[in-house]
RNA sequence: GACCCCGUAGCUCAGCAGGAUAGAGCAACGGUUUCCUAAACCGUAGGUCACAGGUUCGAAUCCUGUCGGGGUCGCCA
């Protein structure tokens, strides 16, 4: 293998992974043992290859001997400034300032920024599984929104075709419950009325307001009272068998939830391609029912028709899902395996990802068996994408002061506020137009809410702080789009001047930092991409950010008096705005003009 | 009881396919604006990586155990 064609710079770690792996292979060594990456020693190097004393051990030689062997090789590569053993054997690497340069003209020039895509784009399914109908969205909500939103754009950055679905929860017990707690209010609806042969009334007997109050009580009797239950069953088992009126009734539940829904995504810049839910997979399940039975695969258990999906490898107890239940009725399980069976035919995915609690690991391992065994989709085609809780400072499920649980509207509405505040305060945006300024407010005030909960780890919990959450200093989303805004101010102003980007030059360390760190966005980009861990493209935005503050701070741009060194900083900047605004927009925030 | 996740600076968190001096942000302290947006920049201080063993030339990272926190375990989703 040789180096990729010098007249196409690109990626500098792989330039000088290929050609460490090289000089490892012409020792007999595995070439993967060449592997560069960014230096924990800045001080010292931009990278290095730990590959010497890996291979040592296997090859029982001394590790500096191997390395210095590399170092030589490397040394004799154009893009290297110098090479040297360090240490047991860690191979330091200093890139010269022209391989720099070129690196950063390619990125100048790439509408991407400089960033791969893979080789075989995949169809791909995203489940957002956390919303429910009857239940208004609060700070729990958000995770699987923006996580599952970032989720879906870098998928499609990357070159997969992407479906993502919504997925409401709108077709369980909670719909029996919420009939029957109606009826208890309303009795004389006609959606009750057996007799009644319709047309059933077009406006909705009831507002999100409403079912936000009745659902939490239709819920506590459901679990206090036995009777009660009983009722809530039945009347799911009927809604789902075909009930006219309860029907009819269930479709003004679910309209109204998706009204309140959409405003959420709209205030959130999220979108989806489907607004399907359980519900659509019921057309799939009596065949699929019928099917399982015939060979064998279900079985009649205590009345209710159960798959098991034990394995005699398992670890831990792993119950049978439940198809269909001793009522008649599908739960969960079943309308997933339905949903299974819609998407095999409608979009046939080659990987899909359901971005929802951990909690649900169980419930997911176990459809993924069924669905395995089913023959439907391959178990290891289905991703459960769990994320940990949002909790108070007490560890326990966030609360407000009030002990109840905190809107998603009203969490926006606080941070509008607060930005609104911080503009005043700051004498910003004195001159912008009313609506311009609400409209930055609520920009920032998104980037603040969708940052702090992306860049935690997605699959622990973390502790939820609503004062940092919407605070705008350090690591936060308004930090990100500050940067982005005074390089769209700068590139404003040499519009004004007549100022246009030149050849780049790099000269200074902050300068050199900047193009290390716009080279990094492939490894950040993989892996989130393979991982499906957004934090990871958080963390290489904000390096970036700080990256750009620093060589702001430490160099003039327009203020430069040599037209050549004003010329290459500034397509410095205007490229890290370029990449800042790819990364920014892949985790769902968008760059204001100004702020 | 079984299984899963977590325990890193005063606080909130990265780092964990082993690698050099464990990194950020906030809070604290000290500096920086005649100059492109100070929501910024630079610096100081702060850690027995829960604890105990083990593997290794080398462990925050891998293995075992203990303690502490959270979660899950068939007809709710």
């Amino acid at each position: 293998m040789t180096l990729p064609d010098k007249t196409r710079p690109t990626e500098l770690a792989d330039l000088l992974s290929a050609a460490a792996g090289d000089a490892f292979a012409a020792l007999g060594l595995d070439r993967a043992l060449g592997a560069m990456r960014r230096s924990d020693r800045p001080d010292l190097a931009d990278f290095q290859c730990n590959g010497a004393m890996a291979a040592a051990k296997a090859a029982k030689k001394n590790p500096r001997e191997i390395a210095q062997a590399v170092v030589d090789a490397l040394k004799a590569q154009a893009m290297v400034a110098s090479a040297e053993v360090a240490g047991p054997g860690f191979i330091n690497v200093k890139v010269s300032p022209e391989a720099l340069s070129a690196r950063a003209e390619e990125i100048a020039a790439d509408p991407r920024a400089g960033a791969v895509s893979v080789d075989k784009p995949r169809r791909v399914v995203i489940d957002f599984g956390g919303w429910n109908v009857a239940k208004e969205m609060h700070i729990g909500h958000l995770r699987s929104t923006v996580i599952g939103d970032s989720l879906q754009r870098l998928f499609r950055f990357m070159g997969d075709h992407v479906t993502s679905d919504v997925h409401l929860g709108d077709w369980g017990l909670q719909m029996g419950q919420l009939i029957n707690e109606v009826k208890q209010e309303q009795p004389g609806l006609p959606y009750f009325d057996e007799a009644f042969t319709g047309p059933y009334p077009e406006t909705s007997p009831v507002t999100m307001d409403d079912l936000g109050r009745l659902y939490p009580q239709a819920s506590a009797k459901s679990k206090t009272d036995e009777e009660r239950r009983n009722a809530d069953r039945q009347a799911t088992q009927e809604l789902q068998a075909g009930r006219p009126g309860y029907r009819a009734l269930w479709r003004h539940f679910c309209n109204v939830t998706r009204v309140g829904l959409e405003r959420e995504c709209a205030s959130l810049g999220v979108r989806f391609d489907l607004w399907k839910g359980e519900s659509d997979a019921e057309p799939f399940i009596p065949a699929l029912v019928e099917d399982l039975k015939a060979r064998g695969i279900a079985e009649l258990d205590a009345g209710a028709w159960i798959v098991r999906v034990a394995r005699e490898t398992d670890k831990k107890e792993m119950p049978p899902i439940i198809l269909v239940n001793r009522d008649g009725a599908i739960g969960y399980h079943g309308s997933d395996l339905g949903t299974i069976i819609d998407r095999k035919q409608s979009i046939d995915p080659e990987l899909s990802l359901y971005v929802v609690d951990q909690r649900q690991a169980l419930h997911f391992e176990q459809v993924f068996r069924a669905s395995d065994r089913a023959g439907l989709m391959p178990e290891r085609s289905l991703e459960h994408l769990g994320f940990g809780t949002v909790n108070g400072p007490d560890g326990k499920p966030y609360k407000t002061r009030d002990g109840g649980v905190l809107k998603l509207y009203e969490l926006i509405s606080q941070a509008d506020a607060t930005s609104l505040a911080r503009m005043q305060e700051a004498e910003l945006g004195a001159d912008v137009p009313e609506d311009e300024r609400r409209d930055i407010a609520h920009k920032v005030a998104v980037a603040a809410i969708k940052f702090s909960d992306l860049s935690n780890v997605r699959t622990t919990n973390y502790i939820f702080d609503l004062d940092r959450f919407i605070s705008f200093e350090g690591k936060t989303g308004p930090y990100l789009l500050y940067a982005a805004v005074r390089i769209k101010s700068l590139a404003r102003r040499a519009q004004a001047e007549g100022v246009k980007p030149g050849p780049i030059q790099i000269e200074l360390d902050a300068e050199r930092a900047l193009v290390l760190q716009l080279d990094a966005l492939n490894d950040a980009l993989r892996g989130a991409y393979d991982k499906r861990l957004p934090h990871i493209l958080c963390d290489h935005v904000y390096s970036l950010a700080q990256a750009f503050s620093g060589f702001y701070a430490a160099a003039p741009i327009l203020a430069e008096s040599d037209p050549a060194k004003r010329a290459s900083r500034f397509a410095l900047a205007m490229a890290t705005l370029k990449q800042l605004e790819l990364g920014l927009g892949l985790i769902g925030i968008e760059t204001p003009e100004r702020m």
